[in-house]
DNA sequence: AAGCCATAGTGGTCCGACCACTCCGGTCGT
DNA sequence: ACGACCGGAGTGGTCGGACCACTATGGCTT
């Protein structure tokens, strides 16, 4: 007689794809609660240790979310909620690696700011223009990061590809920013930074995407290349 | 007197965040041994079961690898072992996200295999020509979508950058494709794919990178209108 | 010298208990 | 009748200990 069970892997390792499948197949919907951790563990036949563990793992990739007190419940799968992690390769990468990463964000934010240009509203533009405005009216470079970082928020929201978006946002988070950008404006750029916003901004105005992309590309690219040099 | 632990968040939690910070730190390199589950524990002043919770999700983060019997150690931190989750994210997408993901890849891909047509070595190509010869030599369903995966991924890695390589790895999975190429190939799209795949290769073989990204992007496309058209 | 094997050490699993928090329904006061 | 309060039941969070499965090492046998 053949068991019922062919075993293979971890017990959690199991249980995490168990709950994977239920979630491809539709049988948990966004939103939906879980059973309990006792109740799963039971279900699956494994200890409820083992259960924790396979939640915490897809607790932390985004597809789970626990509520102390109240259960579990399956995310929205949203584009931001699973593209969280992206942020931790940001955090823990380092020298060539961290040339790759920006060149990746070049091709993003250049073709993302070209298709903004095409599609943006005007309520999306003035929300653009008010970060942009924000960030030439202070001197503190916290405030500059801040709208800096709102700044290609909205105008990767404007592109309409949330996947996109997540992405770029896990790009461009504080920490992996504030790594990368410490050096680079403490040599001045911040006017040439000035600059090149404007000449994307101009170019969302004018609703040209080849003037977008191409803003865009430079504006990483100077970034890209300082760090280039950077690099032993 | 302020307490030592100003304790916010779970203790897992703070635990994984301690992790992560001695990794960024460099006190943890990449490929080096961790002390035990036990000792870890006693060193944060955690149990035993909130470690290993800790643990398990940087495991499934790709930043961490637990070997059975002998200890715990720090992956390569090489963009193919922390981008493997992108793949979940591929696999628990559906609907319009689907299109969006297809979209990324589009872009990608055509930029990668651009960069590809500038760098490729013939020792490269050669590798890439032996995927495209088998996949033209077979009829078996499982066959083609095996080299073909292997055609794209000679030429993401050829494109030298590691990160897109690992990204569109996860946007290729062979079950994303299984689900979305399914019902796209049984509409006698092989015949198309094959004159797009020798598109590529010619693009290629002329170090033609603006032709190459035509190719790839249209190769990429043609799938992505299809799918538009399957959506509600 | 080569191979084998007992053993210590490690991660993997399970159990049971208790704590912290949320939620809901009943109770009390107004 | 209404609202604020409060208690208990249910849930995730944490802990400690026990045992199992596997690996690696070093001494022992051949």
């Amino acid at each position: 007689m053949d068991e019922p069970a062919p075993q293979k892997g971890t017990v959690t390792q199991r249980a995490i794809e168990r709950i994977k499948a239920m979630i491809r197949e539709g049988r948990l919907e966004p939103g939906q609660r879980l059973p309990t951790e006792r109740d799963l563990a039971a279900q699956l036949g494994i200890s409820r240790s083992s259960m924790r563990e396979a939640i915490r793992a897809l607790t932390v990739l985004g597809v789970l979310e626990a509520r102390h007190g109240s259960g579990i419940y399956v995310t929205q799968l949203e584009a931001g909620d699973l593209l969280e992690t992206f942020g931790v390769v940001a955090d823990l990468s380092r020298g060539q690696r961290l040339v790759e990463l920006l060149e990746l964000r070049r091709i993003l934010e250049s073709t993302a700011t070209a298709l903004a240009a095409a599609r943006i509203t005007p309520d999306q533009l003035a929300e653009v223009e008010k970060h942009l405005a924000a960030m030439n009216a202070t001197d503190d470079p916290e405030q500059i990061l801040a709208h800096d970082l709102a700044f290609h928020r909205e105008i990767a929201a404007a592109a309409g590809n949330d996947t996109m978006a997540a992405i770029l946002e896990g790009l461009s988070s504080r920490t992996f920013r504030a790594r990368v950008w410490r050096g680079y404006q403490e040599e001045g750029a911040f006017e040439r930074t000035r600059r090149e916003h404007a000449a994307i901004h101009r170019a969302l105005v004018a609703h040209d995407p080849e003037a977008a992309r191409a803003a865009a590309a430079a504006h990483v690219g100077e970034v890209e290349e300082w760090l280039r040099t950077q690099l032993p």
